[in-house]
DNA sequence: GTCTATAACGTGATAGAC
DNA sequence: GTCTATCACGTTATAGAC
């Protein structure tokens, strides 16, 4: 069997075990998952979970890790363009995120569940607030407001309606698809709308109030 | 003791052990709380608790229909009112909801966790999409987006924003004192103007897109 | 009603054969 | 490397004294 083969058709079993782990603990989070779980969603058996990652705990901590590493990193070159306005830079986070969240839609929730519970899983904080404020996204968007009238308005809603604006429906999505019947298909042309729909209504929120 | 004072001060025992399910549950979830948790918060042995209820399910059972409930009930005179008009009815729904949610802020995300693993808690779903599809809310709510030009807009974009606008800060309140440095006082005040501006906002949404 | 002691079970982790 | 068998422990739930 050649590497290629290999790697797509079954790769190696401690790639598999990580993305069984990946699956099951974004589906169910920490507590909810158990070891046995992961193994089977692997097809191996459960001493082998352990003999690779020495604990659900070490198995779970990079899980985290990759989860949260993604969400940030993927807009990072983006908040980081000195070329590019802030709208065009709005627009490219709405784009960016929403592709991801359509291929990965379990990772805002999974994040919410892991840190209310455990906030240390947050030693990234300097890594994830230093890189926002830090950004070129964050100086352009101080400069816009500082520009507005007597704008009374807390810098920290834009913050919030933005990254709510986005992510907040795939938070809600299972809420949508058992209560209100909303299907896949749907819900991912409501998605599409909205990547375009944001920028605007954005715009509108900040020159309005 | 009167019964006021009973009451007030230590209440029944049953009303006691209901009232530390609520607090650990909210805060941990499900899987991750242990019923000596409950029985430690309500001051009380662990084999009382089950004297009480009769498991670890049917007291949680109890306390997510609860939560679920006061989540709906809280705003359903809201949606229901003949003499009101959708803009008012829109800011009402923003009071009532802050409100609750400045008391109760771990109710969102309680929710949200609770509904991923198990979708099937959600067996209110005829009481609570049907609350809100019946509701007069609802049917201006459609009046207001027929009059809309070509509106290709998903009339769940409208929802997914008020709900969302409103929510979407509890959810990601751990997140911000945690890694942004947010205190109490200060999401507070946010809260505040969100209040007044949400309404504001959607105006401006379904007025420009 | 409330407690202590303990049973019954599930889960994470390891030993040891292959 | 991978498996089966099993341990060690924590957790839910119950029995039984008071």
């Amino acid at each position: 069997m050649s590497k290629a083969e290999q790697k797509k058709s079954d790769s190696s079993t401690e790639e598999r075990i990580k993305e069984a782990a990946r699956v099951v603990f974004l589906r169910k989070g920490f507590a909810a998952t158990r070891t046995r779980d992961i193994a089977d969603e692997a097809g191996i058996n459960l001493a082998l979970l352990n003999y690779y990652f020495r604990s659900k705990a070490k198995l779970f901590e990079i899980i985290m890790t990759e989860a949260l590493s993604r969400f940030v990193s993927k807009i990072q070159h983006v908040l980081d363009d000195e070329d590019t306005s802030l709208e065009a830079k709005i627009s490219e986070m709405a784009n960016q995120y929403i592709d991801l969240l359509l291929e990965e839609p379990e990772i805002p929730t999974f994040l919410v569940t892991e840190i209310r519970t455990n906030p240390k899983a947050l030693n990234m904080k300097f890594t994830l607030a230093q890189k926002i404020v830090s950004s070129v996204f964050f100086r352009q968007y101080q400069e816009a407001f500082q520009q507005r009238k007597v704008s009374e308005v807390h810098p920290l809603n834009f913050m919030l309606n933005l990254i709510g604006l986005i992510v907040f429906p795939f938070i809600a999505k299972p809420l949508l698809m058992e209560a209100v019947g909303i299907e896949t298909g749907e819900f991912k042309r409501v998605m599409e709308q909205r990547r375009k729909l944001i920028p605007i209504w954005l715009k509108l929120m900040m020159e309005g109030a």
